[in-house]
DNA sequence: GACGACGTTGACGTTAACGTAAAGTGCTTG
DNA sequence: CAAGCACTTTACGTTAACGTCAACGTCGTC
C-alpha cells in the first residue's frame, strides 16, 4: 500500500490482476484490523478453510472474501453461527436438493427482512441524534453568551 | 391493539391522551417482547429508573420511551455501556459545563458514522443477497425442469 | 548459531447479556 | 382463608466471541 515499487506497467487482462494471490495470517488480520486469534476462531466456528503447507495456513482470495463478508455480517449483528449457516448452504448449493434451497431462501428473506428493520432503526435513530445534538449545541450556545455564575 | 372497547371518545386536547400512564413489568415486557429479568437487568445497569411503590416497580411513560430506545440501541449493535453513556449526558445536559457538552456531541457524532458505514453495510450486503438469491432461483429452476437422477 | 519475527496448538480466562432457580411478599378471588 | 398470580431479591449458570499464556517449530539475517 505505501511501498513504492514500480510494479512495471499494471496486466491490463480482462481478469483480475493476479499479482499477490495468498496472504499469511497475520497479513489478512492488519488487512481487516483483528486479531490472528479471531481469524483462527473462525476456522474453527467453519467460517474459513485455508489451505495448509506444512503446518502453516495459505490464505487465497476466496478466504479473503469470506472474511470480509464475515466481518461484515457482524457488524450488522449476525451471529457466527448465522454466517455460516449461509456459508454453508451457499457452497452446497450446485448439488443442493430443492428442500435445502428453499430452506436457503428463506433465510435470505429472513435476512433481509432483518436488514428492512435495521434500516429504519437507523433512520430512526438518526433523528433522535440530531434531535439530541440540537439541544447539545442550544445548551452550548446558551453557556457561551451567558456563562453559568458558578 | 386487538380490543375493540369502544374509549367513549378520544380525548382531543393538544397535549398527549394520558389515559394510561403507568406500567407494571409484565406489561412493558409483552409490549416489547422481552422478559423482565431483561428489564431489571437494564435498572441495574442504569438504563432505566422506574418509580417504586412499596416494593413494586411502576413504570411512566419516560421509562417505555428509554426502553424502546435502548432495545433499538442494542438491534443497531450498541452495547449497553454506550447506551448508558449516552443516556446519562442527555440526562445530565441541561447544567452540564462545556466540556461535558462537547464530548456528547463527539459521542454523537460517532454514533453517526458508525451508522453511515452500516448503511453501507446493509446496501452491500443486500446485493450479496440479491446475488446468492438469483443463484439459489437458478438452481432451483433447473431443478424443476430437469430433476436429478439421483 | 543466536536472535527476533512470525507461525502453530492446546488450554484456560474473561466479558456481556441475560437465563434460571429458590425463597419470599402482596393482592384478589372463589 | 387458601390458592393463584404477579412481583421481588439473591445468587449461581450459560453462551458467544474472543483474549491470554505456555510451549514449541521455522524462517531470514546479522
Amino acid at each position: 500500500m505505501s511501498t513504492l515499487k514500480p510494479e512495471a506497467t499494471p496486466p491490463v487482462n480482462g481478469t483480475l490482476p493476479r499479482q499477490r494471490r495468498t496472504y499469511a495470517i497475520g497479513e489478512l488480520a492488519r488487512m481487516f484490523e483483528v486479531t490472528p486469534r479471531t481469524i483462527r476462531f473462525y476456522e474453527q466456528e467453519g467460517l474459513l478453510a485455508p489451505e495448509r503447507r506444512g503446518q502453516t495456513r495459505i490464505y487465497h482470495e476466496k478466504d479473503r472474501v469470506r472474511l470480509k463478508l464475515t466481518l461484515r455480517g457482524k457488524r450488522l449483528g449476525f451471529s457466527l453461527a448465522e454466517i455460516r449457516e449461509v456459508i454453508e448452504m451457499y457452497d452446497a448449493m450446485p448439488d443442493g436438493n430443492a428442500r435445502q434451497l428453499k430452506r436457503l431462501l428463506e433465510i435470505l428473506a429472513d435476512k433481509r427482512h432483518n436488514m428492512e428493520r435495521q434500516l429504519e432503526d437507523i433512520r430512526l435513530m438518526q433523528r433522535e441524534l440530531d434531535d439530541v445534538e440540537a439541544r447539545a449545541r442550544d445548551v452550548l450556545g446558551r453557556l457561551d453568551q451567558d456563562p453559568p455564575s458558578h
